[in-house]
DNA sequence: ACGGGTGATGACAGCGCAATCATTTTGTCT
DNA sequence: AGACAAAATGATTGCGCTGTCATCACCCGT
């Protein structure tokens, strides 16, 4: 028998691979981390012992002996929200095949949580984090700010991120979908929009400023919640909409879940989209073009965000201060299909 | 100054807070771990000094010491489908407020990364396990049944499962969905389904089986494809079925982005729906219910899956061996909308 | 044949915490 | 007041690995 043989769960250790390959723990750590640096016969007789040992290393050993983890923090808002799924989506299309894994917090758009959250990853020791916001509390910024890793913002760019960003202009995007509306003809649009976290906020100062240009702004128009965006707020909220500014001639709604909602609301009302009412969409989920009649959206793109967010994060812990490119502005697209049209 | 200062990010230990409170070291983890059995006294003073010096335990130290750590592993198939979406919820409302996390890996339906994800779990020492299947590899399936935690399998429930289980009959819940349909008067059904993993392998047997017991089984109405499921998916899985069999009068969709689809391809083509081609969807997310016309379909319990899930786990975890039930049939609900009836 | 590299390997210490057991303090009862 | 149990606290040790240096074998050119 190996060792002082303890209980069952006991595990064989690099020292029972060293015994058994006969050399020492640390050619066996060394073998494990960076096999081309030993020799040709030790790597042999060691892979052979963690084979026939079954060994598998203990990552909080190896967390506490080198001071770091090949951890990747990652902060989203809301895991339901499709708009992070998609993010999520291109993330993970990176960190595949390295040896990172991604650790996903959620705080539910709470700054609170998030700043808890931060502290909290933080204190494994991360290889690199991912925030999807500008939103930090003051702490929780200040604690981005001093973290050991490289750290990127997603979702929004800006030269004042406390790192690195990959994201677009959303107050551009928004812009872009109330210039469009306005450009079809509609007079009167309305905006919807839910969980009123401080991103969907400025959307929507965006949404009055271009309105107001375009002397097209009422705030009675203006139907918000705080509660959590959902096909069925949508269907709801255009209900609102419709008793408070009855001449209501078009939407911009500020996801796609909203906007499905206002369109099957529509629809089971009779209301003619585009023709009496006009729907613009935010994000373009890839169920927006489906529908009947297809929506008209500011697409988004958030799985490439995901993926070049993962992509200088790795660049970055490979080597420090390699990543030129700190900033990066993804754009957005405006595209129009079958939901708004000149009138 | 403290101790021999070395780099900035040099943190503060459990030695740095007992000095500056005037205590051991042990006496600080007690105050951290159990406040309870510390004194009064102690505990203040720990708590001050804790403050002060900004100190946060070191989990990769007290996972290594204590041969545990505090998370809770999470195995999903996906993480775009809506599906592990609801799951997802219930688990975190579920871990809300304990001293647990959750960590989710995604083995995007292959069996194989499953397995890799569950070593790589395994050996961070997890709290507890939940796995989305019972479709393990052989020798995956022998990591969970010596795992030294508790582990739910959930989705499908079983007392053949490796410890506990929390899901409902998928084969009973695609029978009913097949029933319905025979007992609306539909006579020639198909049946849509994307990703063929195993779960929906056996869904689709379960239908072949009750459309053959009421002599309505033709296989050039059974559409399959193994790419995801998506909404567009739905709309071209559709049209193939409408190609191959014209004759088609109704649909059962293996899960509602297909049923969306099949939905709005039918209205774009100006079929009746529910007079002409009847659709009945699977799992019932929240969008469903908001189409028009409102979709039927067979709803399952997801998000009492992820809290019920969570709840046995961390029952388990507390005192081991003191869940009573360890496999829970949640049930799922024939939910009857507008996207059937009666002919 | 020798010195000076280069590549491969090893010895040792310590990362920050918690288990274990020993010890001290406190409270309680007679 | 003394005896005893219970509560609170502490000293020591080691979890499994990696950083740091030291050592050793080997190859090359002269």
């Amino acid at each position: 028998m190996a060792r002082k043989s303890k209980t069952q769960s006991d595990r064989p250790t690099l020292v029972d691979v060293a015994r058994e390959a006969g050399v020492s723990a640390i050619t066996v750590s060394r073998t494990i981390r960076s096999p081309e640096i030993v020799s040709e016969r030790a790597r042999r007789k060691v892979e052979e012992a963690v084979r026939k040992l079954g060994y598998t290393p203990d990552p909080a050993a190896s967390a506490l002996a080198s001071r770091s983890t090949s951890t990747i923090g990652l902060l989203v808002p809301s895991l339901t929200n499709n708009v992070f799924a998609d993010v999520l989506r291109g993330v993970y299309e990176g960190v595949e095949g390295t040896r990172f894994f991604v650790q996903i917090g959620n705080y539910r758009y709470s700054a609170l949580s998030e700043e808890g959250l931060i502290r909290n990853f933080l204190s494994q020791r991360p290889a690199g984090l991912i925030v999807s916001s500008m939103d930090q509390t003051p702490a929780g910024r200040k604690l981005l700010e001093e973290a050991p890793c490289p750290v990127v913002q997603i979702m929004e760019t800006s030269a004042d991120a406390v790192d690195m960003s990959v994201g677009f202009d959303q107050l551009e995007a928004v812009r872009a979908a109330a210039r469009h509306v306005a450009e079809c003809g509609y007079r009167r649009p309305g905006f919807l929009s839910a969980r009123m976290d401080p991103r969907a906020q400025r959307r929507l100062a965006a949404f009055r400023e271009v309105a107001s240009a375009h002397d097209m702004l009422d705030e009675a128009r203006i139907i918000t919640t705080p509660q959590p965006s959902s096909v069925g707020m949508g269907r709801h909220l255009l209900e609102q909409l419709l008793a408070r500014a009855p001449e209501t001639d078009a939407v911009i709604c500020n996801n796609d879940d909203l906007a499905v909602g206002a369109l099957m609301e529509a629809i089971r009302r009779n209301i003619a989209v585009p023709d009496q009412l006009g729907i613009c969409s935010y994000n373009d989920i890839e169920m927006a073009r489906h529908m009947v009649p297809a929506l008209s959206a500011v697409a988004t793109p958030r799985r490439e965000i995901g993926q070049r967010a993962i992509a200088m994060l790795l660049a970055e812990i490979e080597a420090p201060g390699a990543v030129r490119e700190r900033h990066i502005d993804l754009g957005y697209e405006l595209v129009v299909r079958e939901s708004t049209a000149p009138r």
